[in-house]
RNA sequence: GGCCAGAUAGCUCAGUUGGUAGAGCAGCGGACUGAAAAUCCGCGUGUCGGCAGUUCGAUUCUGCCUCUGGCCA
């Protein structure tokens, strides 16, 4: 019996946002046969240009990321969708004998590309808005407390607080009739244990910063050029194009929510770059909290002087270890 | 130069009728299954500006000094 034939390779370039992904991925685009396919919950946006750091048109029609401009900023994606679309483009990429690099900072999309998700209901948007309308009246402890009754081990895991997750768990029992746990367990079972990790031969590279400090130094400088650049002016625009309000995944990513505050009068204009800071620190440290403690990954620090030369590098001993024609 | 008000956590401030202090923000750590740049959980020793005095005991009262802001010269 032959061995069965090896997976082909693909490349997980990973970081907290300002870690120089961007760069990284832009150089080895220049150099080597891969293909962009972006891992990133607010370049999916059209016209979310300055305050998600998305490379100029120039930049995208040279090297054209996979997922960037899919959906305008009134729509929601989802971890669910990021994984068909990201294997779509995947097996896209190696149908033309080139490699999936896979670059981005979203790691809820990483861990669903790499371990699958559950077969859950979908989102429903109705049910949500009942949901929330019940919770501004008893208050999300009390749902908790409901969900306990139909669900007791997914409650026992959340918070009492957790709006985001105990609202979830209702809308699964309500759409399936099932807790969400039992569904959860289903997937686990040794039966189909296995079937989720995809038909690849994944690198896992994380870019990490050694000092913290330098990151938030360089997070603070970002930050101010986006304004300088004009963020304010874009979420003007964004606001005259779509029908937008404050509780859309897209008005809720670092920068904009900022700027959508301060344009209700909710922060004083005075405040807003430091606010910006902040928030964007807070994202840089739960994305490093996933590459250090869920996310295996090898890890590269970021602040190095020869970064992108030292990650093409290893990237060139990965692909060594592969026949040249991998396309099959 | 004189008068007034301040000086307490990285920042903004609260407080102790005298028994060595606590909020918000920041920061740090963690969780994470169709919103994830989201959502949530946990973590508070700091010469209470300095020196002296009163007192069993001073961050708290008194005096002097330093600094900051305001007003008057």
């Amino acid at each position: 019996m032959n061995p069965p034939p090896p997976l082909p390779p693909a490349i997980l370039l990973l970081g907290p946002t300002a870690s120089g992904k961007t760069a990284v991925a832009l150089h080895l685009a220049e150099r080597l046969p891969v293909d962009l396919i972006s891992v990133d919950s607010a370049l999916v946006y059209r016209d979310m240009n300055i305050g998600t750091a998305k490379p100029d048109a120039a930049t995208l029609l040279r090297h054209p990321h996979a997922l960037v401009d899919l959906i305008s900023p009134e729509e929601h994606y989802s971890a669910a969708r990021f994984r068909n679309d990201a294997l779509a483009a995947m097996e896209k990429s190696r149908a033309r004998g080139r490699i999936p690099l896979l670059v981005g900072g979203t790691m809820l999309y990483v861990k669903a590309l790499l371990h699958g998700l559950s077969n859950l209901p979908q989102a429903d948007p109705l049910l949500r808005a009942e949901i929330d309308a019940r919770a501004a009246i008893l208050g999300w402890p009390a749902l908790h407390a409901e969900l306990a009754r139909i669900d007791p081990e997914t409650a026992a895991r959340l918070a009492p607080g957790d709006a985001q997750r105990i609202q979830r768990a209702l809308e699964i029992f309500h759409l399936s009739g099932r807790p969400m746990s039992a569904l959860l367990n289903e997937t686990q079972e040794p039966p189909n244990q296995a079937p989720n990790s995809p038909p690849w031969n994944f690198l896992s590279l994380a870019l990490l910063p050694q000092e913290r400090a330098t990151l938030h130094a360089r997070i603070a400088e970002r930050f101010t050029r986006m304004l300088e650049q004009g963020l304010v002016a874009e979420v003007e625009a964004l606001r005259a194009k779509y029908r937008l309000h404050g509780a859309l995944p897209s008005m809720r990513c670092v920068g904009y929510r900022q700027v959508w505050e301060m344009q209700e009068g909710r922060i004083p204009p005075a405040e807003l770059r430091d606010r910006g800071i902040f928030a964007t620190r807070q994202l840089a440290k739960r994305q490093i909290t996933w590459l250090s403690n869920t996310l295996p990954a090898e890890p590269i620090d970021c602040l190095k002087e020869r970064l992108a030369t030292e990650v093409q590098e290893r990237i060139e001993l990965f692909l060594a270890g592969f026949p040249r024609d991998f396309s099959g």
